[in-house]
DNA sequence: TTGTTATTTAATTTGACACTAAATTAAGCG
DNA sequence: CGCTTAATTTAGTGTCAAATTAAATAACAA
């Protein structure tokens, strides 16, 4: 799922459609009008966008709105996350155990 | 700089070459190991790691060592914060504005 | 300088994907 | 049912990017 995630954000007409639906729901018909492409392509960067858990539908009648699915961006967090949190963690481990070493040095004096 | 890294972390094996230099650095050749494509094919997405301010890369003689770019991953952190860190905003007001009611009907106690 | 190692650049092929137009599904209304 | 609206699916096309081979650059050692 992360990697459709990824996916996903790569296309920056898919990033404007959810900036488009951040503050709420809105029609496939209501976000191709933003943009200068045809409906289509609209409902298929829709399709990736949902399939990657970014996005949820929600059908009324003919109409369907599409919003936000926050789990989908936490869960996109946590893995740009894993890229890195570990150097954090060498770091501060190296930090303590200069903090030993400066802590041992005293006691030797 | 962000559509840059969006980009770069499409392809899978970047992510696979970002999880590898996350201990710490590594040469171009030592990356290339761990894959059974050519060394130009990793060259090549290691320059598109360093053009978006992914990875670093550290010149020793003939060798050249890549490694994490911390602050490449913060500021993608914060973008994607963006698609929906308001409506969490809005939820943590949400939760204050009850903490308030509670603590004034304690009062009222 | 010549040779060797480490790596990148250049040129080319191949495959993926974003787009369009046309056809199709699905719901509601006369 | 037939019509309209809303949206998707399908098929075909053009563009871009990832991989390869071959050539070039860069640092060092003999």
């Amino acid at each position: 799922m992360i990697d459709k995630a990824i996916q996903a954000l790569t296309e920056p007409r898919r990033r404007d459609i959810l900036h488009l639906v951040r503050y709420g729901e809105l029609t496939s018909s209501a976000i191709a009008s933003h943009f200068d492409v045809t409906a289509p392509a609209i409902s298929q960067h829709l399709k990736v966008l949902e399939e990657a858990g970014l996005v949820v539908v929600r059908r009324a009648g003919t109409k369907r709105f599409y919003g936000i699915r926050r789990e989908g961006f936490t869960e996109l967090m946590h893995y740009i996350e894993s890229f890195w949190d570990d150097s954090l963690m060498r770091l501060k481990e190296a930090a303590e155990e200069e903090e030993r070493r400066k802590h041992d040095h005293n006691q030797q004096q």
